[in-house]
Parts: structure tokens; sequence; C-alpha cells
RNA sequence: GGGCGGGUGCCCGAGUGGACAAAGGGAGCUGACUGUAAAUCAGCCGGCACAGCCUACGGAGGUUCGAAUCCUCCCCCGCCCA
């Protein structure tokens, strides 16, 4: 490293945001930390950091962007990042956030879903600096003798203590014994990687500790752990989640992205500025107490917002666009992202739909017609067995339902 | 290994021979309304050649004019006992 910042100075900007739900937990990586980017100046090795990522579905999406983030950081300062791809991990699932055991998938499911992982996380990291590795690298290759004493560090008490088991051991739902392996799994990539430290949500806490567990009992140093908080989805109430749904993906079309942050319940406004945006603490209060004087009104306030998440993944142009498609969807004209479909002869309104996609089926397109939510060139359509006739060099739009847009070229 | 209770549509969950494409809730969709694509209200919410037909209640057979519901075998889950 030519040039180390002061201790300090990276400590600031390192904990900013930092939560582990626990006071002590705090104080203790705090000072740990410390302690490590101490040695790292006098070393002159910088600090080994990583997060990891399961690919239980092809994107990474917004609550992805906070421990993101934090590798920048660690990144900008001179540090070691490695973006590590669960591919192994991912064929189990995490447990941590859920209250029922997740789909098992191959790893050749994984590997496929990964596949657009790293340059998605271009968007947030440094790809001139950033490591990029799988965990089935060292995963994969551990024998039964191997697993046996990484399990050999751990009680089933300990892993019945937390929440998420409890709460399902109580029910009387299944816990299957492989879902106990995650932990051990997520605690190896930290010793196989030799790892200072490690970044992850709140609900990660329980496997980073894992890791400093395993770590000691291979005679390493355990790793410093940090934790963000963890980001709700776009319903305003469960944690933004791949496999809930609800979730807004870094890699989705700025129009996608821009109605999909509208769409959040004004409750969870304050906690996607905070987490989620660019913005320094200082404006985000003052926003917020705009908002409580009346001097600003929600919908302001969300459009903003809206508009910094696009042009943070996007860039300020696309976000620009972003506003203005939505202004015309919201009037009924199509945004500049719809697509087009040729339309080459007469066709039947109901096949039309289907074959543009923007209906899953036939019946649904019948329905649609039926309860007024189709409209060509702006005029609604009430006649199911209407038929379309191609009008050449005339751009006809077709609109189904509020946000489903066709330009027909013929 | 034994006993008991279970497996229902995207999810949760009611239904124990016909009126069942299957109550109710959630999610989603459409319309009205609205600062908002929120809230609220109303409707929709398996598919198709759509007043009808097909497919569907863990799987495969069977009984019956008729089965999600009864019988047989199988698979899977939970609890208790060993």
């Amino acid at each position: 490293m030519s040039s180390f910042p002061p201790v300090d100075e990276q400590m600031q900007i390192l904990m900013r945001g930092v939560d582990f739900g626990d006071a002590q937990t705090y104080k203790n990586m705090e000072a740990e930390l410390r302690q490590r980017l101490e040695d790292s100046r006098d070393s002159g090795k910088p600090l080994k950091v990583y997060c990891g990522y399961d690919p239980s579905s092809p994107d990474l999406h917004l609550g992805h962007t906070i421990t993101m983030r934090k590798l920048r950081q660690f990144q900008d300062l001179g540090h070691d990042v490695t973006f590590l791809i669960g591919t192994f991990t991912g064929i189990i699932g995490d447990p941590s956030d859920k209250d029922s055991a997740r789909k098992q998938q191959t790893l050749e499911d994984a590997m496929s879903k990964a596949e657009t992982y790293a340059q998605q996380a271009w968007r947030m990291l440094d790809p001139q600096k950033t490591r990029v590795r799988y965990n089935h690298e060292w995963l994969a290759g551990l024998t039964f003798a191997d697993i046996i004493r990484l399990a050999s560090s751990f009680t089933v008490q300990q892993f019945l203590a937390r929440e998420n088991f409890s709460l399902r051991y109580n029910a009387g739902d299944a816990i299957w014994l492989h879902e106990f392996f995650y932990a051990l799994m997520q605690g190896y990539d930290a010793v196989a990687q030799e790892t200072d430290v490690q970044i992850g949500g709140t609900d990660q806490l329980f496997n980073l500790m894992a890791g400093r567990k395993l770590m000691e009992s291979f005679g390493m140093r355990p790793q410093v752990v940090l934790t963000s908080p963890i980001l709700v989805g776009t319903d305003g109430e469960a944690r933004m989640s791949k496999s809930t749904g609800n979730y807004i993906g870094i890699d989705e079309p700025p129009g996608v992205i821009f109605t999909k942050v509208l769409n959040v319940p004004d409750k969870a406004m304050r906690s996607y500025a905070e987490l989620v945006t660019r913005w320094p603490q200082s404006k985000i209060n003052q926003l917020f107490q705009d908002i409580e004087t009346g001097k600003l009104g929600m919908r302001e306030l969300k459009h903003e917002l809206a508009w910094e998440i696009v042009s943070i993944f996007h860039g300020d142009e696309a976000a620009d666009r972003a506003v203005q498609d939505a202004a015309d969807m919201h009037q009924g004209q199509a945004p500049s992202d719809a697509p087009v479909f040729n339309l080459t002869g007469p066709a039947n309104i109901i096949d039309l739909l289907y074959r543009a996609e923007v209906v899953k089926s036939k019946s649904d397109a019948r329905r649609l017609i039926q309860q007024g939510g189709v409209r060509l060139d702006g005029v609604q359509i009430e006649d199911i067995d209407l038929v379309v006739e191609p009008q050449p060099g005339k751009e006809q739009v077709l609109q189904a339902g509020k946000r489903r847009f066709v330009r027909l070229a013929s």
C-alpha cells in the first residue's frame, strides 16, 4: 500500500452503519477492527475482507448493496476485497432468514445463477481491485472426516437456540440436518480464505461467529465481523429477499427500479434513504424533518429517492428517463423502453396480447379485456373478438393493465 | 422398528362421497377513488376451441352412476415411544 489512511479515519468510515443489535458485540468488534488496522499499517499488509453472496436467484438486489458498499469502502481504503459467490453454500440455501427450509438446488443451478453476479457487482465495486471467488473451490473437496471435524466445534443446542430454528422446532416444522451445515460451510469459507474481516447482514451474525469459532479451532486468529442492518422489501414488512420476491434487482431496467421504489410503503422510506442512497446523513435528516413539518410531501421525497436509486445503478440520464417514463405511463402513454411487437397481419386481440407476452394466458387476456384493462392507442377495448389491423407506417400502442405497454410496428 | 396425526391451488389453510375449479386469509391483477402505482371500496384470480370442455387436492391402482373425500399399496412430513 502506497498510502495508508490514518486508522482513526478508516475506523470512522468503516464503522458507519455497522449494527450488531448488541452494544457489547459492537464494542468488541470495534476494538478488534482497530487492532487489525493498526497491525495492517505496521506490517504493510492490507486486510483480507470478504462478503459472500448466495446465488439463489440470478439477480443481486438492493439488499446486497448495503454490504457491497461496505466492501467498497474497504477497497477504497486499499484493502484486499473478495466478492465471494456461494456456489456451494447455495445448494443448501441460507436458513437464517427463513421460517422454512429452502429448496435445494444443484451446483450447476447455482453456477448458472451466479454467472452474472460479478458483472452485476461492478455496479458497486471496482473490478480492478476485486477478487472474485466461488466457495465450491474449497468446499466441494472436503471429506467426511473434514466435516466431522467442523461439526464437532458446535453443539446442537447452539443451533436450536437460534430463533429461526427454535421457531420451527416449537412449531413442529421440519428442520433438516443439512441446514445446520450451512453455518459450518460459511465458517469454513473464512478459514479457507484466511479472512481478516467478514461483512454480512445482521441476520448473518451466527454464521459469521461460526467462522470465528472454526478459525480458532484451526489455530487461526478469528476474523473480525461487521454486520449491517437488513433492508425491508418492497412490501415494507419482510426483509428484501430473492425467494420472497419482494426485491428490487440492481440489474433491473431503470423504469422498473423507479416504479418499484415508488411502490414501497412510506414507512420504509427512512431506512431506504439511510441504507441504499449515497446521501450524507445531514441531507437525510433535513429531508425527513421537512416531511415532519409538512414542507415536503412524501410523494416528492419518494420521487427524489427513486431517482437517486436508479442513478446509483444506471446513471443520471437513465434516472431522468425513468421519471419521464413513469409520468408517461401514468397518463397511458408508452414508456421509452416499451417492447416492440411486429404485427405482420390482422390479429385477434386476445391472440395478440398473448403473443406479445403481456398476459400469461389467453384466459388472462380475456379477463383483462372484460375488466376494462386493455387499451389500444388509449381507447379502451370492450370487444373480445376485436381484430387489430396492421397500420403500415403508423405505430399503435397496446396497453394491458397499468404498466404493460407494447408498441405495435407494422 | 411401533403408535398417533398429517400431505389441498403462488403461500397459509377449510373441506371427510354429489350443489368442488374446491370456504377463508395473504400475495397478485383490474376498475373506482386518491399526493402516489399507498389506503379504502368493488370485481377478478388453473387452462382452452369459454353458457361447454379439459386438467387439478403427495403417487399408482381400485370401489361407485359419481371421489379431494371410501379401500389397497407406495412416497414424504410431524409428534410420542424404542
